[in-house]
DNA sequence: TCTTTCATATACCAATTGGTATATTTGCAA
DNA sequence: TTGCAAATATACCAATTGGTATATGAAAGA
């Protein structure tokens, strides 16, 4: 009795606008009724895609997550130096930026938040996005020392997990006082850290 | 028509027992049978100490936030200099330190992401603890500043700033992994911050 | 002891929740 | 053009939601 989704065209559609919906109501928050409503589909066609309301939000915070990391893997592309690409992994989270995320906050840290006490599988989900962001950081760092741009004591591990606290720890204070100067401020200490990199 | 609480007793009792509970399940993840279970009491008591749920996120929250506070302060006021001050404010937060918040993450962390977009007495609520927070570390570095400890250049505002975000950033980041070594990895960060304000 | 007052409990409410069974529509192949 | 299958909509469900009106209880004053 395995259940197939029945329109891949439907269930992506039904995903992408539900996205901003969770991410800016919460799981809990979020009802049935606030996704037909933003679908415009009805609660059958919903139900015929998805196996229940949990499936839509893990499908959600997927898309949400792929979405971000492209845009931040876009910007590192572009720039050629261990130090460019790590400025780059803070730039893009500026008030200046034009690569402005759909508003709601950063879905990982909302997810963590309202997930790690009440709902595993979202939990472990947004573990994998932190620890893969974590990843590619450290990796960045990791070709900096061995290509002379950093000084051998640099610890990648620390390094990485710093940048991600500073820029999450941004976003939360920013959205928190509605004041983009919190954002700034912080983020221009997340890129002293990586200039002390260069020692 | 005004509203009197009945048993200013008794609503202290709801508000610290349910005050656990917000904290774990978020203000919409919670409901009101949650809260009659955590009390032991019926609707109609709860109903008649306080005007609705809402008011009782309210006082929960501000508990939560109360208690927090008088315990950083406890270990603030036992240092003598700016930086030990500074320093004290990190410990706390520290996997060894005995002062062990109540599960559920910080709830000023908690509260800020669930109500930014949905809850606006709460996000403001949150605001003003992020910003009585900022003020008491600046107010320390300033003194740092005046007394020679901390070098004139130092950015009070931008320092404390960080700071925060780095022990909320580290406390997402643990709480999400389930790893304590993530919280202390960003913890030692937000103390070198504070020792690069000396010289 | 009787009564009054205040606090808590009981019993109820309409609305909404997540979810399902079934009916209807749509698009495509024969 | 018809027949069929896949996808969507309708109509319903029990359970739970936040909230209220009323009844019951206990303590204190007369």
């Amino acid at each position: 009795m395995k259940f197939v989704p029945r329109s891949e065209q439907t269930r992506r559609f039904i995903t992408e606008v539900t996205a901003g919906v969770f991410n800016r109501k919460g799981y809990a928050g979020t009802s049935m009724s606030d996704l037909t409503e933003a679908t415009g589909l009805t609660k059958g066609s919903i139900y015929g895609n998805f196996l229940n309301k949990e499936e839509v939000a893990q499908e959600a915070f997927a898309f949400n997550v792929a979405n971000r990391i492209s845009v931040i893997q876009q910007q590192v592309k572009a720039e050629t130096t261990a130090k460019g690409k790590l400025l780059a992994n803070v730039r893009v989270f500026s008030s200046s930026s034009r690569h402005l995320f759909p508003d709601g906050g950063c879905p990982i840290m909302n997810t963590a938040i309202e997930a790690d006490d009440t709902n595993e599988p979202l939990r472990k989900q947004a573990a994998a996005a932190f620890t893969s962001w974590k990843k590619s950081l450290v990796q960045i760092i990791r070709a900096g020392v061995e290509n002379g741009e950093f000084r051998k004591t640099a610890d990648p591990e620390r390094t990485a997990l710093s940048l991600i606290a500073l820029i999450e720890g941004a976003i939360l204070l920013s959205r928190t006082s509605k004041n983009k100067q919190d954002l700034d401020l912080v983020l221009a200490t997340a890129e002293d850290l990586i200039r002390g990199l260069s020692k």
